[in-house]
This record gives structure tokens, C-alpha cells and sequence, in this order.
DNA sequence: TATTGGTTGCGGAA
DNA sequence: TTCCGCAACCAATA
């Protein structure tokens, strides 16, 4: 009997750096690539236009890869529960080959798919590369479970070793389709947003695809001396014409672009350049490092997208406020660089970390005191990178509930970007409203004369809206509340750890002292 | 149990 | 440019 594997593609959309492909290839008679377009992933409430369009650029390049090597991708529809036992018998399927991946929907969904094509009779390989390394193998050298720190995570990264170096290119033919999945074939072709329900185009300017990353990653490591001094805390949060960071990001998250070839092509510069170069966590390298800490947190912490039932998360009394949750998604709060921030979110799906931060900030401790869950949702709608665990993992780090506790460092919604954006170019490009406005008042418009707005043909209040809160108060009652959400966290631990009787030791304090 | 150090705060003083 | 106050955080380590 012949071997008739698919390749299901899902994240991993590329060529390089494929295992599972490689596998799926292997002695095969017949190659069928396939892509599911899951309903899950394709509401258009839920997720921008702007990310679809990307995954639709990256399945076209995928499609022309493989048209290059004799074969081509059959984009089909429906859930993978369903799909894949109907092609798997009508396509006389001998083995599946999908890359792993640990995010809750699809650790469920693969678990099921497993046990459809183990009754069916099919051979299943899924191997890691979405990662550097095996989460798996990463928490099993912790103890079984994860650190949640930045170094410590370093240090158990660097115990490890080196990643695996990325598997070998494909060969330049690959085996043909089986005879029935040919017949599918024309009804299987890349769908346009159209043909999908969304509009007929998004607004990002960055490409999907393979092709793109490749070329992106070529175009930011061309600079070498760039490349070894990077330091993420420096970067510009508002350069917009050339952003201060690689826009990897979303080729990473679809997997257009291998980690593990991005690894590898920084550390043969770091080589070259005889180690002079930054160091983790700021770091070029250190930003994929900060990827594979929180998979790894998103992979082993139960509830890693809520507060509650997460048990790394502090809980905290956030109070959503529907309106003010729109206004921040709608660019209305009336502080421009936070609502220009926004608006090149909606824009082009993507902004600078630090960008992230600010208005991060804002929704939860620093301004609105909306959950930071409202704020993760809003970002997984319109981010171009939305990856379920970065997502989790950093709104968990701005609003201070997880890995970072230091609320009183907040962000000014007025401050932090004038050290940037001086003459307020950034703020002028998204938010057009405020382009005639002077500098002097562009980051606090309300703050101008009746005259200076109707010189700039904007009335703070009409045009623009006024500050939907006063950040120096509300940044102040927040530090309150936070330092009260702490202490109850502190309490509710210290009365969980006596009660029960379960660990056996005698009583922990209720409360430890605080010197004053 | 005490110490160390943490990718990325702000505003004012020196 | 660097430092301090703010009001005092906490995981990892020794």
C-alpha cells in the first residue's frame, strides 16, 4: 500500500524550516497540502479584516511555493473534526503531518482530530516549530512548571542549549495529489476576503506571507551593526514611516517566518560580529526569548486568558465600563497620543511594544480601570500579530496583575509620547483631526485658547473630545485601588495558606509586618 | 529569612 | 544627564 500523506497547514505557513512537510513528503506517492478555513476563526465581529487579508496573503504565497514544486495548496472549509474524516476516506489518506500547537482551541481540536484519524487508520506526526524549543521539554526541566521571570526563564533557556537547527528545505518537486483530492482541487483555490464574508480590503500595509517575511527579515538584518546594538527599551514608539522594531511579529505569528531561522541568522551575525552585541531581554534575540517565555506560560497555566481561575493572576476589582471600553477602541478619549495609538491599531494592525504599553496602561490601572481582559480582546480583534498567549501574557504585564507589580510606575497618557513625538508627527499621520494643531498643544488640546482651535479648524468638544478622565487624578485614586487589591491578594494567600490543613506546616502569619 | 534585581514611569531637583 | 520621591512590589536565589 502507497502513502498518501496530507500536510495540514494551520500556523506554519511556509516552506523552510517545515518538519511536518518534510515529513508528509518523505517517500510519499501523493502530497496533499491542505489549509482549513475554520468558521471559529473567521468572524468578522471578532477578527479585523486587516488579519484576514494577511492570512489570505500567506496562503496565496504558500499556494504559489507549491505550484513551483509540481503541486499546490487546497484550501478547504468547515471544522477540522469534519473536514478531515470525510478527505481522509475519500482521499485513501495514509498519514497527517501538522506542525504542534499548544494553544487551548487547538490542543482540543488536535486531540479530537487525533482520535478521528487514529479510527480511521491514518499515521499522525506533529512536530514542534512554532517554537525554539519543545515547550514540553522546557517545563518538564523546570520541575513542571513554568518560571515567572524573565531570568529565570533565560537561565533555564540557556541550560537547554541551542534550539534545533531548521530542517532542511523541501525538495524542489514534490509529490503530486491523490487522484481524488485533484478533483477537489478547483473548488479549493485561495477564497478572497469577498468570498468569505469581509470587505474587499483591509487597510495594514504589511504583507502576508512567506515571500514577505523572508525578504523583511533580509531587509533588517542587512544592517548588521543595527541589528547587534539593538535595544528594545530605546526603541521609538512613534516612527511610523520606518517602525524602530522588524515587524516580524505578524510573520512569526502565522508562521510565515521560522523562529528558528530567525534565531539561527542572529546568532551567526552576534558570531561575526565577535559578540559585541546586546544581550537578553532587550535584546534582537531576547525578543524571541520573550515569545517562547510566554507560549511557554500560555502552554502550562490553566485560565492564561482570564483573571479568574488563573492562579498566576492577581485579582483584581476592575470595573468595565462599556462606553469608555468604545471610546478607547474608537480613538475618542480625547488624549491624541493615546487615540492616534489606537487609530494606527485599526489602521494598519500593528504598533511598537511601547505603543502597546501606553494604552495598555490606560484601559486598566494607569486611567479607565477597565479589565485588562476588555483590552486583550480589543487587541485580538484588530493586531495583525495576535498571538492568543502574547496577548494573554502582556496585558497581564501592563495592568500589573502578573509578571510586573510595580503600579506606580504608570504611564502619562501625555508624556510618555511627547519624549518621542515632539512636533506630534505621529499624532498628525493617524489622527487628522489634530493635523493643523500646534505642537504646543497637540498632546493636551484642550488645554489651547478658543482661537488656537479655530485657527486649526478644531473645537475641543465638538471636533475632538475632552479628556474622558484627568490623568493626574485618576492615575492617583488607581494607585489606591491597586495598593488595595494587593494587599486583599496578600490576605486571601496568606489565609489560603493555613487553612486546610493541606501542607502541614503551622500556621504562616496572616499578615507580615511592614516597617514604615 | 534576607537580599537582589527587574526590557521600557513621572516629575522635580541638582 | 542623573538622581530622588513616589510608596513600597515580589520571584528567585542564597
Amino acid at each position: 500500500m502507497g502513502k498518501t500523506a496530507i500536510i495540514w497547514f494551520r500556523k506554519g505557513l511556509r516552506l523552510h524550516d517545515n518538519p511536518a512537510l518534510l515529513a508528509a513528503a518523505r517517500d510519499a506517492d501523493h502530497l496533499c497540502p491542505i489549509f482549513i478555513l475554520d468558521p471559529w476563526f473567521l468572524k468578522p465581529d471578532k477578527i479585523s479584516v486587516n488579519r484576514v487579508q494577511f492570512l489570505l496573503e500567506s496562503l496565496a504565497d504558500l499556494d504559489a511555493s507549491f505550484r513551483a514544486r509540481g503541486s499546490r495548496l487546497l484550501v478547504l472549509r468547515g471544522k477540522p473534526q469534519e473536514v478531515l474524516p470525510r478527505v481522509f476516506k475519500d482521499w485513501g489518506v495514509t498519514h497527517l503531518c501538522f506542525e504542534s500547537d499548544t494553544e487551548p482551541y487547538a490542543k482540543q481540536r488536535d486531540a479530537a482530530v487525533r482520535e478521528l484519524a487514529e479510527a480511521a487508520g491514518v499515521e499522525v506526526h506533529s512536530p514542534v516549530s512554532h517554537t525554539l524549543h519543545d515547550p514540553q521539554l522546557l517545563l518538564a526541566r523546570n520541575g513542571g512548571r513554568p518560571p515567572l521571570t524573565m531570568q529565570s526563564f533565560t537561565k533555564l533557556v540557556d541550560a537547554v542549549g541551542a534550539p534545533p537547527a531548521p530542517a532542511a528545505d523541501p525538495p524542489e518537486k514534490l509529490p503530486p495529489l491523490a487522484p481524488k483530492a485533484e478533483t477537489e482541487a478547483a473548488a479549493a483555490a485561495v477564497p478572497s476576503l469577498a468570498d468569505i464574508g469581509y470587505p474587499p480590503a483591509g487597510t495594514t500595509p504589511f504583507k502576508g506571507g512567506e515571500t514577505a517575511a523572508l525578504a523583511r527579515m533580509a531587509d533588517y538584518l542587512s544592517d548588521k551593526d543595527w541589528v547587534c546594538a539593538f535595544e528594545k527599551p530605546k526603541g521609538n514608539p512613534a516612527a511610523f514611516v520606518r517602525p524602530a522594531t522588524t515587524v516580524l511579529s505578524p510573520y512569526l505569528k502565522f508562521g510565515c517566518l521560522s523562529p528558528r531561522l530567525f534565531h539561527a541568522k542572529l546568532q551567526q551575525i552576534y558570531t561575526e560580529k565577535n559578540g559585541k552585541h546586546t544581550q537578553p531581554p532587550v535584546s534582537l534575540r531576547g525578543q524571541l526569548l520573550w515569545r517562547e517565555f510566554f507560549t511557554l506560560c500560555g502552554a502550562s497555566i490553566p485560565n492564561f486568558d482570564r483573571m479568574e481561575g488563573n492562579a498566576v493572576c492577581k485579582q483584581i476589582p476592575w470595573v468595565d465600563d462599556p462606553e469608555r471600553i468604545k471610546a478607547w477602541e474608537e480613538s475618542r478619549t480625547g488624549y491624541p497620543w493615546i487615540d492616534a495609538i489606537m487609530a494606527q491599531l485599526r489602521q494598519q494592525g500593528w504598533m511598537h511594544h511601547l505603543a502597546r504599553h501606553s494604552v495598555a496602561c490606560f484601559l486598566t490601572r494607569g486611567d479607565l480601570w477597565c479589565s485588562w481582559e476588555a483590552g486583550q480582546a480589543v487587541f485580538d480583534k484588530y493586531l495583525i500579530d495576535a498571538d492568543w498567549s502574547l496577548n494573554a501574557a502582556n496585558w497581564q504585564w501592563l495592568s500589573a496583575s502578573t509578571f510586573f507589580s510595580q503600579y506606580f510606575r504608570v504611564y502619562s497618557p501625555i508624556s510618555f509620547g511627547k519624549q518621542y513625538d515632539k512636533d506630534g508627527a505621529y499624532i498628525r499621520h493617524f489622527l487628522p483631526v489634530l493635523k493643523d494643531f500646534p505642537s504646543k498643544y497637540i498632546f493636551e488640546p484642550w488645554t489651547a485658547p478658543l482661537s488656537v482651535q479655530q485657527q486649526a479648524g478644531c473645537i475641543i468638544g465638538k471636533d475632538y473630545p475632552r479628556p474622558i478622565v484627568d490623568h493626574a487624578t485618576v492615575s492617583k485614586e488607581n494607585m489606591a485601588r491597586m495598593k488595595a487589591a494587593y494587599d486583599a491578594a496578600k490576605a486571601a494567600a496568606a489565609a489560603g495558606g493555613s487553612a486546610g490543613g493541606g501542607g502541614g506546616e503551622g500556621g504562616k502569619p496572616a499578615k507580615r509586618a511592614r516597617k514604615k
